[in-house]
DNA sequence: TTTATATTGTTGTCAAAACAACAATGTTTT
DNA sequence: AAAACATTGTTGTTTTGACAACAATATAAA
């Protein structure tokens, strides 16, 4: 007996549309920042942040705080180093490892986006209740648990 | 009196959680896809599956159909064509645009990913009550209302 | 101490997303 | 019919994500 496998449409995958939402997510936020004016790309304003966090903490930590592997941290630095926003020191104990700050001018850039991205939170998250927003974080950190574990 | 705003952590951001879900999601596909010996790209995946769905539309419709730019369409396509897995001919009622049809080649590895895709998207689902994911789609779906609406 | 291995970071390649500029064809307006 | 505008598709640039190869330094094992 051939076994019968029915195959759904992408439309209802989760896949599908956790790329739906990411990007278009991404691209509104991303446009928010060029309508105010600001050369600054969202995957920028994520490490930017993390540095504010934290300052003085390695390449390596700051992938792990946003999520992104060391080649793309390497370059990401470069494009605020290249506009002035963060500075690269040597680590004394470390030789292979610089620390990370922020410029004045990076503390000041990561200060005046925070108001834009703020509205970008809530314009996403209108009509939400704050159940609701749990609820779709536990959902989110169960697809990325289910990845984890085989 | 100054306006106190609180700036909480991307850690509680729903922008946040869909680029982390995004990217894990979509990277463990490519993955999946490698495993399998398979040179495709999640994103060439959607293109291919789309078109074996509707053959002969032209590469704007199926921007429209995997939410993808027509610049977007014209590289997807060149990877799937530069592989032989579809044509584009022309078409006679208007001469700007193409017919994009799967070849027979293109058939095939559509059919043998079939068995793959489902296999992550259950990965991925692991857990969930079809109430679960029927949700997680409205929350998603409600994102993108916003993204629509102002 | 010397050798082997791991960690930190860079560079290079390819594919995709976002955006601008362009060519060619269709459609609408005048 | 001619001019203005819209649509379809391509090419180019920049940024990012994924991956491989590499250099330099640090750590563990022999």
């Amino acid at each position: 007996m051939k076994k019968i496998q029915i195959f759904y449409s992408p439309d209802e995958s989760l896949g599908f549309w956790l790329y739906r939402c990411h990007t278009r997510v991404s691209a509104a936020l991303r446009q928010m920042f060029q309508d105010a004016g600001y050369d600054l790309t969202p995957e920028q304003w994520a490490v930017l942040f993390r540095l504010q966090e934290q300052e003085g903490i390695n390449q390596i930590q700051l992938g792990e705080k946003t999520y992104k592997d060391r080649h793309n941290i390497t370059r990401i630095l470069k494009q605020l180093d290249k506009r002035g926003y963060i500075i690269k020191r040597n680590n004394k104990n470390d030789k292979r490892a610089y620390r990370i700050y922020l410029t004045p001018r990076g503390h000041a850039l990561c200060e005046n986006m925070k108001p834009f991205v703020l509205q970008h939170r809530n314009r996403i998250c209108k009509g939400f209740k704050a159940k609701d927003l749990l609820d779709i974080r536990k959902y989110l950190e169960q697809v990325i648990h289910n990845l984890d574990h085989q």
